[in-house]
DNA sequence: ACAATAAAAGTAATCAATTACTTTCTTTAA
DNA sequence: TTAAAGAAAGTAATTGATTACTTTTATTGT
């Protein structure tokens, strides 16, 4: 007893635990498959669990879809976001933060493919507003550093800035549409620097660092 | 009679012009609905056609996406890539393949979702070989253009030709994304402009124009 | 008339979701 | 402290809807 038809020892979770499990899941298979052709039952073979067992702890694949997306949201907001705290000048802080971004999208190469799944998507799905929402405070949080180095005078203050936000954002998904032609997500942090550094050449004051 | 079930009156056209007729139609909706999600059913109903029809001048839904992917790239060739051919300094080459990549995508919304939807498939299927292949050509031909620029001394020698040429195709991705997450088609023409000028910023010489 | 083209009706497979039921965990009263 | 009761978490099987694809029947231009 306490086993499933395939012999597998049966394991207990709180919704809580399960609901963290399966969301870590679906973020690992999204690396390996389109997120559009998970199935619930490809899901819950990767955990462990019967099909059925999914709908206990999520109320329909859309919630789960939601949970996902609101994951993504926190991780970026703790492993990406944060790190451009640590820098006093604002073009270290950028630089630090478009690295950290390329790290974790290699550590999980599924997040590009959920991500942009998730805008490819019409409507307004619940998940497709929060991926649209974390995108957007990225955005803003670009625009704001640069102008902070406008500030520090270790941007050249003629910079098109929001022009340069959009194209920080481009660097990186060029970086990763680079790497799904190549299949090779290793390449990612390799190529990283050279991208951001030709990125920050755009906007870089002639002189040297100002201070610190 | 001659009509169907829903009255609209049958049209007989051969199977060439089926075939263009239904890999444009995809094209379209691909501009409204996320492509995996696209049916042959939704399909057929946007060309007038039963959806059994489809198979008569397809053999199956992979082998039209294979269709679709070629007509991509044969436009890409006639309406981007042959702009480039028309200008002798290849900084202007550059930027004229670059506005007119994003004169395509504002004409066919769709192209994007159906180029990325396609790279984020796993496996070799053939439509994803030809979107690969078509990147790559891209990428080429933008190292070659670049390569020529610095030769014209219109484009710094200390360039990072690889580099430059990931960035490109990012700073395409970029307005793309952009205009995915305002949901606004319109603006790419807008930015554009802004966003090369800041591109290039980051390899121009200091001097002028040496030629023409 | 007849071959090409399409509609209409079907098929097997697949998917998310539900069901009826079992096993484990947790709480609580004696 | 502990055994009984109930809540929570699990399974296997099934459902109805949808899908790509097939077969059969009807219509059309030549």
């Amino acid at each position: 007893m306490a086993t499933r038809a395939n012999g597998i020892k049966r394991t207990y979770q709180n919704t809580e635990q399960r609901q963290s499990t399966i969301v870590e899941a679906v973020v690992h298979l999204c690396g390996e498959q389109d997120p559009s052709t998970l199935t619930t039952a490809r899901i819950t073979e990767e955990v462990g669990l019967s099909q059925g067992a999914l709908f206990k702890h999520f109320p329909s694949k859309s919630c789960l879809w939601e949970s996902v997306a609101r994951w993504v949201s926190e991780q970026l907001d703790q492993r990406v976001f944060s790190v451009a705290d640590e820098h006093e000048r604002a073009d270290k802080a950028l630089e630090a933060m478009f690295l950290a971004h390329i790290r974790f999208i290699a550590r999980n190469p599924g997040i590009p493919r959920l991500m942009l799944g998730e805008l490819q998507k019409p409507g307004n799905r619940p998940a497709k507003r929060i991926v649209r929402q974390t995108l957007s405070n990225y955005r803003q949080k670009v625009i704001t550093l640069i102008n902070r180095g406008v500030g520090q005078q270790c941007i050249t203050a003629t910079i098109d800035t929001e022009a340069a936000a959009v194209l920080y954002l481009g660097a990186i998904q060029g970086l990763v549409v680079q790497a799904m032609i190549g299949g090779d997500i290793q390449s990612l942090e390799q190529t990283a620097p050279r991208i951001f550094r030709l990125y920050s050449a755009s906007f870089q004051e002639v002189s040297d660092a100002p201070q610190a």
